[in-house]
DNA sequence: CAGGATCCTTTACGATACTG
DNA sequence: CAGTATCGTAAAGGATCCTG
């Protein structure tokens, strides 16, 4: 079963919404937002430098998840020619684009945490 | 058993990534964004109008995500005191500085939207 | 090394019925 | 009217094993 790029065309024309809904899919999950923030950090990777830096993520898990991102053209993926093969991945410059995005919920985060933790004493 | 806002207090530190994970828990899920986006632009109210407004939701649900937006003071709950009570629900000025981001989130969808549907024919 | 296959647990969501 | 309670399904996520 061929896999398609994020974009719900259900039929009911909710303009904005369906645009809101894309990019927060593309974001969701436990893990998307880690792998990102890793290759924005750190460039290129191989697999198994992402295995580590994401903490407890499990190999089917970020195996899938970059595949994802692969197919919405966030991130590139390149198989490298070594005695066992190792693959390396890295942000596409369109996958830069979601920088301004993510600092947004990032500042936005930052103030809620700040409200909320005031009003918890 | 009390519910909490959401402020994911996990030993780990870090930094960013957990004031992105709050916005991001707050926004996922199949409805937040479309209620947010009803109370935004219709002002205040019933419970029966969000009903008729966010399509497919159940009561049920509908209910539980009222109380999470409550909770983390992005609405105000009011209860009228009508023959069958009613209540009424609106965006609080704080709920409104999510404008931003989800505009954010909407610009970036947008311009997602056209560079995949460009590819695929 | 990079990942696919399989199985299992947990969470999200939905349908229906009921109450003040 | 505005919910809560109960139950059931589907999707997300995790553990383990296997292969080129």
């Amino acid at each position: 079963m061929k896999k398609k790029a994020a974009t719900g065309m259900h039929g009911d024309c909710g303009p904005k919404h369906l645009a809101i809904k894309d990019t927060m899919e593309l974001l969701s999950g436990k893990w998307k937002i880690q792998i990102i923030g890793a290759l924005m950090r750190n460039g290129t990777m191989r697999f198994m430098d992402l295995l580590r830096e994401v903490d407890g993520i499990a190999a089917k898990m970020l195996s899938k998840e970059l595949q994802e991102l692969e197919i919405n053209e966030l991130v590139k993926r390149t198989v490298c020619d070594t005695k066992p093969i190792t693959v390396e991945y890295e942000m596409t410059t369109y996958g830069r684009t979601l920088e301004k995005v993510i600092a947004e919920l990032a500042h936005w985060g930052e103030l809620h945490r700040k409200r909320i933790f005031k009003k918890s004493k």
